[in-house]
DNA sequence: GAGTGGTCTAGACCACTGT
DNA sequence: CAGTGGTCTAGACCACTCC
């Protein structure tokens, strides 16, 4: 025999999914389903737990709760670095223009702030690892947060590491009063004559920490995906290393991998 | 003044992140921590569901709370695209070796136990809009599930669609006592005379939905990537789109985006 | 059988939302 | 102010694990 809590949420479900409720529309009140379903409030908090974990249902504090609407999606598209390298040596006005992330937007600079701190840090055994340097080596992290001007919350967070010496050729990189860098990071590492040969992307998802629930202001039964992407430069040194949290209820990730002809 | 729960969720993760506590380890009984927090039940269960849910700990019926041991890992690698379709054209033996997933894990077939259910379905108007043809098209559905011989639940859940009239040419393969094709579908697209230009793979992550979370018996506090691999033929016609889920907590997957050379 | 977590109840009181 | 969800309590009883 079914739990009773499962039981009423499977019930519940039945019509979000037939799509008889509809995003927006708001459902029974807790106290009524108590009544209705013959069983104490705090087993129908339960059964709405459940919902709210699978990200069906959004509870709003002294509203009700309410069918989850769909967010607006961010996409992300590995083409993003070939177009970020061909751009890396133009002239300064054409890189002004507009950068990956407002590419991947399908925004202007103007709709996005943009929030950097540089801090500079040992390597710790992770990215010393990443790198491929002696734990300790000293290494530039650039912490960044992007969102919309019009919301409230951003929607990544990113912390790209750079290793300090390979990069000391142009102290301005050092700068983060120079954010953002119109031509990113390619053009910053063509600066000290880096050219990349690819660029690695690892993804793994996992439910948000209470921080990053906090910053990415993510509701509950939100997943994140977690980023690394890692730059080879055509010598085969890696050159940068970049943490990327993003929200998996807003973001579409797009690889594409082109197959060599028969 | 936070809330009691969250103050309690606090002071618990602190010894967890500083390594006071390792991967195994139980914590005190709930009777145990209402004590010492002068609180209920309840209330200490409401902070450990917290924790919990952030995949932090694991709660054991009968047994207790014990810190989460990360599960071994399952690498999916973009590479596997090429290496499949290399592998397409050579004959049957070769092929029989292994297969693509089994390069992924680096484990041999006899470690891999393989389900798979074959339909035919029309198609409804997301398939319809990915391959490009009328709804209700005819589509040769394939349900996947892989799993370790030694576990008890699969690591991915497939569904495969090619449009019935595409793959006509060859009744072996609508047949699903075939599986497992050796050469994987790539070989079985060559059968017909296609081959393949490029993949397009789409990645988002959510929570689980009940059924998968039963299906590939997840913990709580374990969130899904959702992959939707797309294959271009040289033609420009979209000849297969699967949809996988994958657990989050065990997944790695690797994306490697070639450059071109300055 | 002792000890653990899981389910469920009944109700008090607080905090937020809208009228 | 009425109605809603959020927090917390105190305790009964069940189900599982291990000795």
């Amino acid at each position: 025999m079914a739990k009773v809590y499962e039981r009423i949420a499977d019930d519940l479900r039945g019509p979000i999914r037939a799509g008889e409720m509809r995003p927006g529309d708001r459902l029974p009140s807790e106290a009524t389903l108590a009544e209705r379903y013959g069983r104490s409030v705090p087993t129908i908090r339960q059964a709405l737990g459940l919902l709210e974990a699978e990200g069906m249902i959004e509870k709003k504090h002294g509203r009700g709760n309410f069918v989850r609407q769909p967010r607006s999606l961010v996409h992300r598209s590995n083409d993003r670095h070939q177009w970020e390298k061909d751009r890396a040596r133009q002239d300064e006005e054409t890189r002004s223009e507009t950068g990956a992330t407002e590419r991947d937007t399908g925004l202007h600079l103007g709709d996005l702030s943009f929030h950097a701190e540089y801090h500079r840090v040992p390597a710790n055994a992770d990215l010393a690892a990443a790198f491929d340097v002696p734990e300790g080596t000293e290494l530039l992290e650039r912490h960044y947060a992007t969102q919309y001007r019009i919301e409230s919350a951003p929607f990544n967070l990113v912390r790209s590491y750079l290793v300090c010496e390979v990069i000391a050729g142009n102290p301005a990189l050092l700068d983060e009063t120079k954010e953002p860098w119109p031509g990113g990071t390619q053009n910053q590492l063509y600066t000290v004559g880096i050219e990349l040969d690819r660029i690695v992307e690892h993804v793994t998802a996992r439910p948000p920490t209470a921080e990053e629930s906090e910053e990415l202001d993510l509701p509950p039964g939100t997943a994140v995906l977690v980023l690394r992407k890692t730059s080879y430069a055509t010598d085969g040194r890696v050159v940068e290393v970049s943490d990327v949290i993003l929200p998996g209820d807003r973001t579409e990730m797009l690889f594409t991998t082109p197959l060599e002809r028969w």
